[in-house]
DNA sequence: TATGAATGAGGATTCATTCAT
DNA sequence: CATGAATGAATCCTCATTCAT
């Protein structure tokens, strides 16, 4: 989410054109570097030599979504029922995707073009393994699911919302909820 | 599937288009109808006749693979046990999408240009929630869901295998069943 | 106007599309003769097989009033006052131009594609000469103007009043009068 | 005329640019932006963005031929004889229009694109406005004419002598002069 | 002769990226 | 480092004309 040590009135333009990629990346526009530019009254070049390629952006963007999720398993995985673990933390991974295009974008991609960002997400899959594994110790999740299928299948939970025709964000927020309240009395292991 | 009764000569370049159309949106590509006239050996303007535009050539190759859908779920309809014929209906339907991107790609549109598919998702709409409401009626279906509700749903399934990395179409088809099994448990109603 | 001998159908393929090319023609726009085989109803190559270029269904189209205009031309000559004979023939050229855009634009062409418009605009040139002559030698024309001044000045009145903002046909018609009148009124001689 | 305050090689770029639809123009050929590139060895994009559109480019190039119109209505403004002065005025505008195509044509074209050629044209209107207002003041112009019918009228006389048939550019304006000329004495009230 | 499908060059425009200032 | 003009390949689409049926 910080930029490398900067100069004040780079880090201030790093400030800007990353502000004006979260805007453009909540409208599920394909990112152009040029409009970022434009919108934050910023030289092309500039956006280019912070951000090399649309997907660098994304994935700064995605960031602080990603960390503070990553903050929220690691608290999930201290509390004493696994199951309630688990399933808070599912909830939270939904609302972020929800709230945030990029989170999404980042969690469905194939690979990353931060190391950052692919040391977050592998501490996010072995998060989500973690919790997984001790619902699933606790008898109280289908032993047959692994730790990479969980980002897929909340992958899959968030788009099944955005497919689903729905009247505003809150609508869209509300489908996804109960979509993962489907999966999870799936996930869930019936005594 | 058929074109409109064309002359012979015509009827080849059709047949020939979709092919490539086929063969392109199998490669989850975005679609460039200069591109498939290329490799159809056949004038740009050739195919920008017979599909306006790209969506109108991926709809048209989705239309077997979406008629072949409602066939089954007509077939799913006439069996005894409810429950069966919803599940097994839902694993075609993560089949087709699974084989055919173009009925990925049609079944998550929020709509469509030709009339045909229109009707066509608005039968098979309806076909989903007569399996899903006879399920329901029996008590096997969580009565939390409606129609509208399983388009979206086998979607976010569909999605999900693609996220999930995994070795060759019979790994991806793999996942999906699995995912599509989660799911599923989660919709049915627990005695 | 009448095409050469034709079969019976022939002859209404012709028909119909010189109508067409007649309301296209008014439209002012360039016409393109795939839209005329189109709003004929009649295949393109028909129209092409008749009229090779747009320039030869324009010209086409704009015989009847080129021979009408002719035939005013030569009632005008046996008229016993020169200046109301020259007078009213410009008016009736004016009129012509402004009615039908055919007329119009064969009128003003370097050239022309049918042999037939060729000798139908020498015919008309020489009218216009027959009748500035017989007003100069009465005295009551400019003698410096020739018989080719004419047409292109008549044509520069037609574009006057095209250019001239006017609501509606009969607002540019009246303001083609007012500048030809203008015109006349530098061209009669005054005694 | 004058770009916006530019960068100096976009600045040089502005003035190859301007220069060579200045040739095209005068060729009477419809301007097509990406010849011009070609031509002026620029990139296309490059023409794109200073001149979004043919139209602009022409207004651009038309716009000192227009100013120095303006220029001279004014001179002519303060001279003592208002028909000499319109009489003068009127002939430099033929002129104009005969050595500058894109003259021609902004003068004739129904409306601009460009905010400044607009007002440049608003201005011409009432200059030649004022310049007819006098003479009629005077009693030598016909006071049947408005100012709205100054510039049409002027673009009928161009139109004239380009469509009669000439040798050479010379031939030309001499033709334009006469039917000026010719136009005058209708307009002159004879006393 | 009539048809209309096929052609593919041509035209307009955009966009990601580089580079001179 | 910052700027934004320049680039030109790439894309999308149309149109005049031909030709197979």
């Amino acid at each position: 989410m910080a930029p490398a040590p900067l100069r004040k009135d780079a880090a201030r333009n790093w400030h800007k054109i990353v502000e004006v990629g979260r805007r453009l990346a909540d409208d599920g526009a394909r990112i152009q570097l040029n409009d970022v530019a434009r919108i934050a009254s910023v030289g092309v070049a500039t956006v280019y030599r912070h951000f090399p390629t649309p997907e660098a952006l994304v994935e700064t963007v995605a960031t602080p979504g990603l960390q503070s999720l990553a903050q929220q398993a690691e608290r999930a995985l201290t509390g004493d029922d696994p199951w309630t673990g688990l399933r808070d933390f599912l909830h939270a991974a939904i609302s972020a995707q929800t709230t945030d295009a990029a989170v999404a974008a980042v969690l469905a991609a194939p690979q990353h073009v931060l190391s950052s960002t692919t040391e977050l997400m592998q501490q996010l899959t072995r998060l989500f393994g973690e919790l997984l594994g001790r619902a699933q110790a606790a008898g109280t999740a289908d032993p047959a699911l692994t730790p990479a299928d969980m980002a897929p299948l909340m992958c899959g939970v968030a788009f099944a919302a955005k497919v689903r025709p729905a009247t505003g964000a809150a609508g869209r927020a509300a489908n996804a909820r109960r979509y993962l309240d489907v999966l999870l009395e799936g996930v869930r292991t019936k005594g």
